[in-house]
DNA sequence: TTTGTTATTGATAACCAATATCATTAAATT
DNA sequence: AATTTAATGATATTGGTTATCAATAACAAA
């Protein structure tokens, strides 16, 4: 059995949980710092407190051109990435994609990622 | 119109070509280059000529684990990824899977990503 | 063939996201 | 208040990848 990590409620932690909670855009570390910069958080303690977000589950991770990105949104969802905005947006994940599962091989599926890559409405 | 970039046919280009055109195993510029350590060729050149190949639409990108993959395989397909032994293996993509296309938002779609990460018969 | 042009090569410096190190600080407990 | 130790911030280090550059070799022209 796996216990929750006991956490001190740091001014940091609160800074980057805030930073990021309510975020729909998937930051990247360094975006959130920039944004808490003005506090004068250390670099390595926004990348470690994503980290532990991710490792209690409160955050999900997005990999996208050679930088991870922070998702508040765990459940199972699809993505559409802009290629010209680079933004990247949350859709909601097929009901069905489960019926197009690889059944053959005897693989056990843990996790689906699916992404849609294009060119927004806006940068149309 | 664009013509494609004229390429001289060097020894290395010709290692590199050979050793990833049959693969489906979606090996790393480093891997490639220790298969071609023997050859003398320098670890540039290798992601050189694997850059120009993904150009030239011979190989496809495929991320994973913070690294480039490279895959002769073109046209579109789904991957499947074993997180024990990082096996990443070529599937076809469900032949419905435009229908789970985001219609709405006015998105136009170039490229769709699809990836099951679970874990291989043979690592169960 | 020989010559000239220039894309390509290999060694290695530089880049950049991310992690490791470590003395100091500050939560949490007693 | 004193004690314990997880967390912090500065910074060194790592690892994948790209940039730089003098030397080389593919290709075209003569
Ligand atoms: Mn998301
Ligand atoms: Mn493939
Ligand atoms: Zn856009
Ligand atoms: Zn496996």
């Amino acid at each position: 059995m796996s216990t929750k990590k006991l956490r001190r409620y740091t001014k940091q932690r609160r800074l980057v949980h805030d930073a990021i909670i309510n975020r729909t855009d998937h930051p990247t570390a360094k975006e959130i710092f920039n944004e808490l910069k003005p506090s004068g958080i250390g670099i390595a303690t926004v990348y470690r407190q994503l980290a532990a977000m991710v490792e209690d589950g409160i955050l999900a991770t997005v990999d996208y051109d050679s930088e991870t990105r922070y998702d508040p949104l765990t459940s199972p969802h699809a993505h559409i990435v802009c290629s010209v905005c680079n933004r990247i947006s949350d859709i909601e994940l097929p009901r069905d994609v489960n019926d197009l599962a690889p059944e053959n091989l005897g693989f056990e599926v843990n996790e689906i990622e699916l992404t849609w890559k294009g060119i927004c409405n806006n940068c149309q």
